[in-house]
RNA sequence: GGCAUCGUGGCCGAGUGGCUAGGCAGAGCUCUGCAAAAGCUCGUACAGCGGUUCGAAUCCGCUCGAUGCCUCCA
C-alpha cells in the first residue's frame, strides 16, 4: 500500500490562508509547477532557498509514493527591467555589458543554475520547459484571452483588461487585494502609456527597434509578457487545472495573481488547486536580491570567500541551516548560524554512521516507530522540516545512549531505526554525507589513521602519555578528531 | 499611504489555548592518565499595554518595532 494513504499531509495554500488535507486531482499522481529563475546572472543563496524548499516537497510527495510531474521553467525571453513602456530587457543588458548574444547570457546562468542546485543536493525536475521554447504556445494563449474580450491591442502590444475581467471575477484574490485599493495607490505613469488601465498587464509587447529577442506574432515583431509563459507551460504540461503550484513569496503579487487571471480568462478555470509561497532569505535583516546588491552567492558559502563568512561550508551544511527553519519562516543568513548548523550537522552524520556499531539487546528502551510516526507527523504539517529535525535528534540522542551502555535496542528496532533514519536524512531531506561522499579517497586516510589509533592505544597502555598525546594533538591540527568511546577508539575528518 | 507577514531565552529557530521542541553557546556532574567525544542534570523565554478565559506565547483590541509586496526579483 502506497504510503501517502497511511499519512494525511496538510498543505498551507496561501489562497485559503490555512493548512489544508492535500488531496490530489488524480489518486496517486501529483503535478506540482515552480516558477523558475530568470537567467540574466549567478543564481544567489536566496534563490536557492525557494528552490531547495521545493525539493523538500518534491522529495516527500515522492516519498509518500506519488508519481509527481514537477515542471519548473527557466525564464529566458528579456523582460522589460521595469513596467515602463520602453527600455532594455536584462538578458540583453547583459548581452551588451558582456559583449556577448543574449543566448549565450541564457546559457551561461542556466549552466550555473544547474551546477549550483546540483551542488545542494536538488533533484532534478521532471520537466524544465523554457519561455523561448513556448513562443507558439503563447501566442495561441494570447489569442484566445482576445477572443473573450479580455485583452486588447494597441499599438503592436497586447495587454490583459485587469478591469473587465475583475467584473465577472476576483483580480487580487490570491495576495487579498481589491482593485480599487490598487487604483487608489497606483503611482504615476508615464505618459504615453498604451495601456488602459494602469494595473494592466502586457501579454505581448511589441520590440523597439534595438531589441535582440524578437519573435513573429499576429500582432507585431515582439516578445512575451513575462507572467503568460507560467500560465501556458503549466497548462501545457500539468493541464488547465493542476494540484500544487509554488515559487517565492515575491512573486505572489503581482505574477501569480497575473497567472490565475490569464488561466481563468482563457479556459474558464481556476488553474491551481494549492498556492505555496516560500519565504524570503535575508542577509544583515533584509531581501536577498539581485536588484540591490545584497546578496551571496553559493560559491562565496562554499569557499568561505565572503566577507561575511569566517571559513567555508559545504552545500550540505548550507541545505541543512535551511531546512532547520519552515519554508513559509524568513530565515536570516549569518555566519553564526551556520557554524551552529555545522556542529548540528555533523553531530547527526556522527550518530547516523555509528548506527552499524550498535549492540541488539533482548528488548528497547525506546520505541522506534512511534518515534517514526512523529518523524511523518513533522512532515505531514506542512512539510515541517525543522520538526523533522528535532526529531531526528532524539534518535541521535537515543543511538549515543545506546553506545554509552545506557540505552538497549531489539535487533528488529535497530533495522527499522536505520531504515527510517537513512529515508528522512538523505531521500527525504536530502542531504549528503560528506565523509561517504569521499570514502573511497579516504580509505587509505582511515587506513593511516586507524594505524595512528593502534599505536595511540599501545602508547597508552604503557603509560607513555607523551606520544599518545602528541598522536591526538597534531591529528587534531590537521583536523582529524579523535573520539574515546566504550567500544574503542573512531575519529572524524572536518 | 494600502495590503500582508512577523516580533520567542545569549544566538538560530519550532510551537497557535493547559502537558511549555530542537540545534549552537554556557554551567555542573559522569566517563578519561589529562582532554576531546559521548551521557546525565540545569537554564523557564515568548515586544509592550489592555481584554476574553478557570487558564494565553498561543484568541481579540490597541501601541511600538521589523520585514515583504504595491515597479524587475525566488
Amino acid at each position: 500500500m502506497a504510503l501517502y494513504k497511511e499519512q494525511s499531509l496538510k498543505i498551507y495554500n496561501s489562497m485559503s490562508g490555512e493548512k489544508e488535507l492535500f488531496t490530489p486531482i488524480s489518486e496517486g499522481n501529483v503535478g506540482m509547477y515552480v516558477c523558475g529563475p530568470t537567467v540574466y546572472s549567478n543564481v544567489h543563496l536566496g534563490n536557492c532557498r525557494t528552490f531547495i524548499s521545493f525539493d523538500l516537497a518534491f522529495r516527500y510527495l515522492k516519498h509518500l509514493g506519488y508519481k509527481v510531474r514537477y515542471v519548473r521553467n527557466i525564464t529566458d525571453a528579456g523582460h522589460l527591467e521595469n513596467d515602463a513602456e520602453t527600455g532594455e530587457d536584462r538578458i540583453a543588458k547583459k548581452a551588451r555589458l558582456e559583449h556577448i548574444e543574449p543566448m549565450e547570457v541564457v546559457q551561461r546562468y542556466t549552466i550555473d543554475f544547474h551546477t549550483i542546485l546540483q551542488k545542494f543536493n536538488n533533484l532534478p525536475p521532471s520537466i524544465e520547459p523554457t519561455a523561448t521554447g513556448h513562443i507558439v504556445e503563447q501566442i495561441e494563449t494570447i489569442k484566445k484571452i482576445i477572443e473573450k474580450g479580455l485583452a486588447y491591442e494597441v499599438n503592436g502590444s497586447v495587454y490583459f483588461d485587469v478591469f473587465k475581467f475583475n467584473k465577472d471575477h476576483h483580480y487580487g484574490k490570491l495576495s487579498g487585494r481589491a482593485i480599487e485599493d490598487m487604483i487608489a495607490n497606483t503611482r504615476e505613469l508615464n505618459a504615453q502609456s498604451d495601456k488602459k488601465n494602469p494595473q494592466d498587464f502586457a501579454l505581448w509587447k511589441k520590440a523597439e527597434p534595438q531589441h535582440i529577442m524578437r519573435w513573429p506574432s499576429p500582432w507585431s515583431d515582439g516578445f512575451p509578457g513575462w507572467h503568460l509563459e507560467c500560465t501556458v507551460m503549466s497548462s501545457k504540461y500539468l493541464g488547465d487545472e493542476f494540484d500544487i503550484h509554488g515559487g517565492g513569496m515575491d512573486l505572489k503579487f503581482p505574477h501569480h495573481e497575473c497567472e490565475i487571471a490569464q488561466g481563468e480568462a482563457a479556459t474558464g478555470k481556476n488553474p491551481v488547486h494549492y498556492w505555496m509561497h516560500a519565504n524570503m532569505l535575508t542577509l544583515n535583516g533584509k531581501k536577498m536580491a539581485k536588484s540591490t546588491g545584497n546578496n551571496i552567492l553559493p560559491e562565496e558559502i562554499f569557499t568561505g570567500k565572503n566577507d561575511n563568512l569566517s571559513k567555508a561550508f559545504s552545500p550540505s551544511v548550507a541545505r541543512f541551516f535551511m531546512l532547520q527553519a519552515q519554508y513559509r519562516s524568513i530565515l536570516d543568513f549569518s555566519n553564526d548560524a551556520l557554524l551552529a548548523s555545522e556542529k548540528g550537522f555533523n553531530r547527526l552524520m556522527d550518530s547516523y554512521r555509528s548506527i552499524d556499531q550498535l549492540p541488539a539487546s533482548s528488548t528497547s528502551s525506546f520505541s522506534v516507530s512511534e518515534w517514526k510516526q512523529r518523524c511523518y507527523d513533522a512532515m505531514n504539517d506542512d512539510f515541517n522540516s525543522p520538526v523533522l529535525i528535532a526529531t531526528l535528534f532524539e534518535a541521535v540522542k537515543f543511538i549515543n545512549s545506546v553506545k554509552e551502555g545506557e540505552g538497549k535496542i531489539t535487533h528488529s528496532d535497530l533495522e527499522l531505526l536505520k531504515s527510517s533514519m537513512q529515508s528522512f536524512i538523505f531521500e527525504v531531506l536530502g542531504l549528503l554525507d560528506v565523509a561517504v561522499a569521499n570514502e573511497n579517497s579516504s580509505a587509505k586516510l582511515s587506513g593511516t589513521v586507524e594505524l595512528l589509533i593502534k599505536l595511540r592505544a599501545e602508547a597508552r597502555n604503557n603509560k607513555d602519555f607523551a606520544t599518545s598525546d602528541q598522536i591526538r594533538d597534531q591529528l587534531l591540527e590537521l583536523g582529524i578528531q579523535l573520539k574515546d568511546g566504550k567500544e574503542g577508539t573512531t575519529f572524524s575528518v572536518d
